[in-house]
RNA sequence: GCCCGGGUGGUGGAAUGGUAGACACUGGGGAUUUAAAAUCCCUUGCCUGAAAAGGCGUGCGGGUUCAAGUCCCGCCCCGGGCACCA
């Protein structure tokens, strides 16, 4: 590009700054300064194959401007950077390549290190960690420890997604529903159901507090309202229903106690553990033909039939608790086993679902809620849908005009003192299926001991309450976490990273890894056998990639510590991150997960607040060219290096900036950035001469018209940084550049307030021309500009002139005009007075500084 | 079906209830230049009109208000999330 060294050439500017940044350490946090901290934190990557897409310098664009913006505000800054490199892709390119997963990602962050470098983003780099690291995952499996010894880990088979083309177990969000049934997020390979040994955090435990703690944080609505939908609180009753002919009782779960009286049948899942002992003789063969239909059904099958209900009599009845009334027990799929108590009542009356089962099945249908005309009735004043609303009761013996609210209290209360009801909440919320059959992750610090060994053990190897066991090898084993000596428990080599056809993780074949010998007392491990010590097998699993991303914002507070995750006294210091920044697609798992975690060791004591993210922000997609969600297969991929190359890294991050508002979804256009292009060379010639010399006057002010642009920008500008909207603020500096560019020189203290606000968007740019005024050091010790209000204040103000609220004309009168003389003035405007012309006025209405309206007909 | 977002010129977008379309892109016209790039100026919502001017315009239909893109009610469309959670 250009190469007359008056003339703005990004190329070579932008490497000598990024250089300087890192050199003098310009965006160094300094722990225990005595200054007020800002903590901004981005989603860290993961460091793929494939480099830096368009995406991820959108949000890290804006974190970078405002970790700039804040320093120069006098704060202490932490804004760090890392690797989130634990994952799927590294360990499928390693089956394929051979290649070591640790080498992959070497190389892969050393190029994302160069890319966001490119970007102009200046990371303090001292803080850099990467979950893969030995010293970071000796952490994250401190911290799984911590979660086992309180009992909050547990082991389960559970039937989950296993994928034969990945040969590895994902978990349901990995999973996607598709044409063609069950598919993997990765890959889109076919994937099917398989019980397998798994781990399990018991997040449910802290499903409460994860709701309460939403309230006080400065999320976005939506994000909140989606946690807590994800989470599913809802409050009701659980009831239970004596199963006819001594057979037990049946317990169900229901939101809606108040319509007891309506319950005209029951239904169990296929899965239900009572279903076989209740079932008839004369309807087992229909009822065990229908569980193993539905057995094979997935979720999501289940699910796609919803349209039509299906289920079979079990030939059982049951009594209604609150009448007495003997009602039948069929079996549905409808019902999931995995929610409540996988057994319901049906109210067809006031329930969709079982009003479409009694429909099909012809069930009795009875009103016992007044729906005051709301429902659609036949002929015969029947329902043909189910009013779910609330109303007052009917048909319900004692209860019947009491109002639906009072009615759920009343009927708990009446069953209450029989142990046929309470008050219950239920969650839809699972537990966290926390293993993969997997190479590459975290191992978990976990030995599994024959349970007379286990009787021998130290007590702080053990969870609280129960013993962890399983059956290993079809025997039967219990678990005990390693003592933090014995951490890390790094990776061991192995010959393939091919998990086992059956599903096994690839470090079930990792023999001398696998066996170890243990000292019962603390724990330590050896390869040899020891006088008193037992036998030991490693565990297999390892941790999903949500593990190491749960707690890295910590991390850096405190990166290199080798005695604690974090140091208590810096945690204080830092605190928690003032702004996340990150897209919605992790509205859910990771910052719920994240908040778990943070939780626990909030209760553990290990951080002061039980929340880690205060303020949260989503920045939007960005679009290909043809609205499209960019893709390889679309064609429509922009990449950064390329826009770099062409237009410099200020232009891109200018641009991305400039698009549209960070939180919207825009598309690119890709000739949109020849504006901001034009911009940064209108600065260049704003500041230098032709000759490169500073273009300064020799005035001391600017002229009044420029003066006042250049403070509202200042004003503009520190709102909108403050706002994150960085758009808005780009067009400000825009028109002050165009207010400026008419002048034939600037005072110097204008020029340097203009640069100043550029700065945390356009760093280099500003940087080299701040370097060509004459300073010395980095703009970003040269603090932040304050507006002048007196500069702001006009001694003309331009009123509009309304007739019947249209725009008739304006004029400038003088500031602070009165409501009298406004309106004189705005009578004697011509066309204003062509428009009262021959009609009455009516009203006259003054919004002072503003707008005179005047109404007439 | 339920829960969130969002519908503004040819395009991206801007607008504490107070002139809708700031700032840009694109298009059109011009200046400069041997030419190009760069730069600068004018113009660019729609309709009527030669012009002056007027009318219409923020997805659709109502309403509140002196005044509505903005507030309220009822729809339509697009995007995202959840999806038999009792």
């Amino acid at each position: 590009m250009a190469s007359k060294h008056n003339e703005y050439n990004f190329s070579e500017i932008e490497p000598k700054w990024q250089n300087h940044w890192v050199e003098q350490k310009t965006y160094q946090a300094v722990d225990f300064a005595q200054q007020p901290t800002y903590y901004v934190l981005d989603m860290f990557p993961y460091p793929s194959g494939a480099g830096l897409h368009i995406g991820h310098p959108e949000g890290y664009t804006a974190s970078d401007a405002l970790k700039r913006y804040k320093k120069a505000c006098g704060f202490n800054v932490l804004h760090p950077m890392g690797w989130d490199a634990f994952g799927l892709p590294t360990e499928q390119y390693a089956i394929k390549t051979g290649k070591h997963p640790r080498d992959t990602t070497e190389t892969n962050v050393a190029r994302f290190n160069q890319q966001l470098t490119q970007l102009g983003f200046a990371y303090d780099w001292e803080r850099e960690i990467n979950t893969t690291d030995p010293g970071y995952f000796r952490w994250t499996q401190w911290i799984f420890s911590q979660l086992f010894r309180k009992g909050l880990a547990y082991v389960d088979e559970k039937p989950v997604w296993f994928c034969p083309e990945l040969g590895t177990v994902l978990a349901n969000e990995e999973v996607l529903n598709t044409p063609e049934g069950p598919r993997s997020e990765r890959g889109s390979y076919p994937v099917e159901r398989r019980p397998i040994r798994q781990w399990v955090l018991r997040i449910t435990a802290y499903a409460e507090r994860l709701i309460a703690g939403l309230k006080e944080l400065d999320w976005p609505d939506s994000t909140k309202r989606l946690q807590e939908n994800w989470i599913g609180r809802s409050e009701g009753a659980e009831i239970t229903f004596e199963i006819d002919g001594g057979k037990g009782s049946l317990e169900v779960f229901t939101t809606r106690p108040d319509t007891l009286y309506g319950a005209t049948y029951m239904v169990i899942a296929p899965e239900h553990p009572l279903l076989e002992s209740i079932t008839t003789a004369e309807q087992s063969e229909a009822v065990q033909a229908y569980a193993e239909k539905a057995k094979r059904k997935s979720d999501l099958e289940r699910a796609e039939l919803s349209k039509e209900k299906s289920g079979v009599w079990t030939g059982a009845t049951a009594t209604n608790p609150i009448n007495g009334k003997s009602i039948p027990i069929w079996v549905a799929d409808y019902v999931l086993m995995t929610y409540g108590t996988g057994a319901i009542m049906a109210v067809p009356a006031h329930d969709s679902r079982d009003f479409e089962f009694a429909q099909a099945f012809d069930l009795e249908i009875i009103q016992v809620i007044e729906d005051d005309g709301s429902a659609e009735k036949d002929a015969e004043g029947l329902l043909t849908e189910a009013y779910t609303g609330p109303g007052k009761l009917m048909q319900s013996g004692s209860l019947s005009g009491k109002d639906s609210e009072a009615a759920k209290q009343a009927v708990i209360e009446q069953l209450a003192p029989e142990g046929r009801g309470k008050p219950e909440i239920n969650y839809k919320l699972r537990d966290w299926l926390f293993s993969r059959q997997r190479y590459w992750g975290e191992p978990f610090p976990v030995l599994w001991v024959a349970p007379e060994d286990y009787q021998k053990l130290d007590a702080s190897l053990k969870p609280e309450g129960d013993p962890v066991s399983a059956k290993i090898d079809g025997v039967e084993r219990c678990a005990l976490v390693l003592p933090e000596t014995q951490l890390p428990l790094e990776l061991p080599e192995v010959e393939s990273y091919t998990p086992s056809p059956d599903g096994q993780s690839p470090l079930a074949k990792a023999g001398d890894w696998l066996q170890v010998y243990l000292d019962p007392a603390n724990g330590t491990t050896s390869s040899e056998a020891h006088e008193g010590w037992i036998p030991a097998t490693r565990e297999t699993n390892t941790m999903p990639q949500w593990a190491g991303s749960c707690w890295y914002y910590l991390r850096y507070i405190d990166p290199k510590n080798d005695k604690a995750p974090i140091d208590p006294e810096k945690e204080k210091y830092w605190g928690c991150p003032d702004l996340y920044i990150g897209g919605a697609e992790h509205a859910v798992l990771h910052l719920l997960y994240a908040r778990f975690w943070h939780h626990v060791l909030y209760d553990l004591g290990v951080v002061s607040n039980p929340e880690p993210f205060k303020k949260l922000f989503h920045q939007g997609i960005i679009l290909g060219e043809d609205g499209e969600k960019m893709s390889k297969s679309r064609g429509n991929v922009v990449n950064p290096e390329t826009i770099i190359e062409s237009y410099g890294a200020d232009a891109l991050r200018l641009y991305l900036m400039f698009l549209g508002p960070l939180e919207a979804s825009k598309p690119w256009n890709t000739k949109g950035i020849e504006g901001i292009a034009r911009f940064l060379r209108k600065v260049w010639r704003l500041v230098l001469d032709e000759n490169g010399k500073p273009r300064l006057s020799d005035d001391k002010a600017l002229d009044p018209e420029s003066a006042r642009t250049l403070h509202a920008t200042i004003k503009k500008v520190t709102e909108d940084y403050e706002a994150l909207s960085f758009n808005t603020a780009i067009s400000q500096m825009m028109i002050c550049v165009n207010q400026l560019a008419k002048t034939d020189a600037t005072p110097r203290e204008s020029t340097e307030i203009f640069l100043q606000l550029l700065a945390p968007l356009a760093p280099h740019i500003a940087e080299e021309l701040w370097e060509r005024m004459g300073h010395t050091k980095s703009i970003a010790h040269a603090g932040w500009p304050e507006h002048d209000p007196a500069q702001l204040v006009q001694d003309k103000v331009k009123i509009v002139f309304q007739v019947n609220g249209k725009y008739r004309g304006d004029a400038d009168l003088p500031a602070g005009v009165d409501q009298e003389s406004a309106i004189v003035a705005a009578k004697a405007h011509p066309k204003v007075a062509a428009f009262l012309e021959g009609k009455t006025l009516r009203r006259e209405i003054y919004v002072p500084g503003k707008i005179v309206n005047l109404v007439a007909n």
